[in-house]
RNA sequence: GAAUCGGUAGCUCAGUCGGUAGAGCAACGGCCUUUUAAGCCGUGGGUCGAGAGUUCGAGCCUCUCCCGAUUCACCA
């Protein structure tokens, strides 16, 4: 036996010791590799493994994790958890010999081990489907105890867990050990795969192409955010991890592709909260000779499609409400959404008289905000959050959208429409603005912005604006905010529970 | 960035008035061949987030700091 290490915990002295008592066995805690033909939800799905005497049945190699063990003697129960489930396994002495029943399996295995078995199935005299082993590996010696919770189903199978691992501060530093506790955790991170994967398909079969474009940017654009910033040292040069990626989605319409699309990390350094993290997932979408109308309807089919094939059905239960995605969904301007929630018509409205239907709404507003600003301002104050159905809010004052075309019949405002859903934003999305001498202006004015002291205004992208003189042909682009939608569709409030990593400060 | 709440055994949590650090599960030693929060007998396990202060004495009181959760502000 070792000397002890005192920073090790008692728990974690004796496995380590264990492992060095298995290898005295001659066995390796650390195998290559183990053969498995089934898992946990085949075995409990098909009824054809319990047919025939025992003898004659099939016979299963599974593997997994101890989760929970219940020995009795010369016999035992454990439930062994792999990927698709947990099943209970039996082991009896008599079937798998001393060695390995008596000491490997019942001195030297914990919970959490990971471990093989191969035998047939039956069911015990409470009816449960289990795995009688015929043989028994060691696959993975585990060093660390496991937060375990125990479980208790009642008879019409509500579960009742114990102790659950459940401090969320453990669980998201140590994503693994939540993954491997708390199943229902798994099942989220599987939805938001198959939510991206219906995206891609659904995108990819409309012909438009999946791209890559650069994370790493000399100039970044395309929203308004502060970046992160980084250093090329062989050409030492700052760069910029992108905040968006629609300055490149539209070099790439540019260059000829008539429908690109990229699920793509971008980077922003801003605030933290359970609406945002410093990375986050957006899929942009661009398809060339379309406007922002044809745009709204895309988006409600794909979402629509994609609600459908995670759920079933087109409803789904966030917290308190229930949200059906049934396309198509309401479309209703800015100003008459903010009409319609508060009864002030702010159309006609000169700046001042505008400022002051802020503050008489109870907004707060100074005066160095412009027409737009405050539009936004009240909008997000006061209609934002009651929008629970999956909304379009359309045509945004021209200021607070230096990337989008202008109207093509209203003054001051721009071909955009943001879809509000649960009382946020989840897409954004304009009629591309493609005049080049336009696009300059516009940008000339965010760089004025910007001397003023906005950090967060635009940077004149001269590459950007070389490329749109060669022309770029009407397009319609797209953001989907890929974890909100995942939010949404999962049912969770924070997006730190549909990241499996979320930013931590470092402990 | 602000406010509130929190950090005690591997996990979930108690800890009274400032007076030897507690429980359940997990672990360790036994018994037990259809159990399922298995059961029964026995045992060990703690830098009480970190540091300083007050005190004869601090998990508890005071101060500073670290980390987290929630809400608010900015943002998608």
């Amino acid at each position: 036996m070792k000397e002890n290490e005192p920073s090790l915990t008692e728990q974690a002295r004796f496995r380590r010791e264990k492992l060095e008592e298995i290898r005295a066995m001659g066995m390796d805690p650390y195998p290559h590799e183990f053969e498995t033909d089934h898992h946990a939800d085949d075995i409990l799905s098909k009824t054809d493994l319990l047919e025939g005497s025992e003898e004659e049945r099939p016979r299963v190699r599974l593997a997994g994790r101890i989760m929970t063990r219940r020995i009795m003697g010369k016999a035992a129960f454990f439930n062994l958890q792999d990927q698709s489930g947990t099943i209970q396994v039996y082991i009896r002495r008599d079937d798998v010999g001393t060695d390995i029943y008596n000491t490997l399996f019942k001195k030297y295995i914990d919970l959490g081990d990971i471990v093989g078995v191969s035998g047939f199935v039956f069911k015990t005299r409470t009816g449960e489907t289990t795995v009688h082993a015929e043989s028994f590996s060691l696959l993975t010696k585990t060093l660390r105890p496991l937060p375990v919770a125990k479980e208790v189903e009642d008879e019409e199978g509500n579960v009742t867990v114990f102790d659950a691992f459940a401090d969320k501060e453990l669980r998201y530093r140590q994503r693994y050990l939540d993954l491997i506790v708390n199943p229902h955790v798994r099942d989220v991170f599987v939805k938001r795969s198959q939510m991206i994967q219906e995206m891609r398909s659904f995108m990819t079969q409309k012909g438009y192409l999946e791209v890559e474009t650069p994370i790493l940017q000399p100039v970044y654009g395309g929203a308004a955010a502060r970046p992160f910033e980084t250093h090329h040292n062989t050409l030492d040069m700052k760069l910029y991890l992108r905040i968006a990626n629609e300055l490149y989605l539209k070099r790439l319409i540019i260059g000829g592709y008539e429908g690109v699309f990229e699920f793509a990390k971008d980077f922003r350094n801003e605030g933290m909260s359970r609406f945002h993290n410093p990375e986050f997932t957006q899929v942009e979408l661009y398809v060339a000779y379309k406007d922002y109308n044809w745009m709204m309807s895309f988006v409600e089919q794909m979402i629509e499609h994609v609600v459908l094939k995670l759920h079933g059905t087109t409803k789904v239960t966030v917290g308190d409400n229930e949200i059906d995605f049934k396309a198509p969904w309401k479309r209703i301007p800015m100003l008459d959404s903010i009409k319609e929630s508060t009864g002030v018509d702010l159309s006609g409205m000169d700046e001042e008289e505008m400022r002051q239907a802020a503050r008489n709404l109870g907004v707060s507003v100074d005066n160095t905000m412009g027409k737009g600003k405050i539009i936004d301002e009240i909008f997000g104050e006061k209609v934002e959050h009651t929008l629970i159905q999956p909304t379009f809010i359309t045509d945004y004052p021209i200021e607070m959208s230096p990337l989008a075309k202008k109207h093509r019949s209203k003054d001051g405002l721009v071909e955009r429409f943001e879809l509000m859903c649960n009382g946020k934003e989840l897409c954004n999305s304009f009629t591309e603005l493609n005049d080049p001498v336009d696009q300059r202006e516009r940008l000339e004015e965010q760089a004025r912005l910007r001397s003023e002291g906005d950090d967060e205004a635009m940077v004149v992208d001269e590459d950007f604006l070389r490329a749109l003189e060669y022309g770029m042909p009407p397009t319609a682009g797209l953001g989907i905010g890929i974890d909100r939608l995942a939010m949404i569709l999962t049912n969770q409030d924070s997006i730190r529970d549909v990241l499996f990593f979320p930013h931590m400060r470092p402990d």
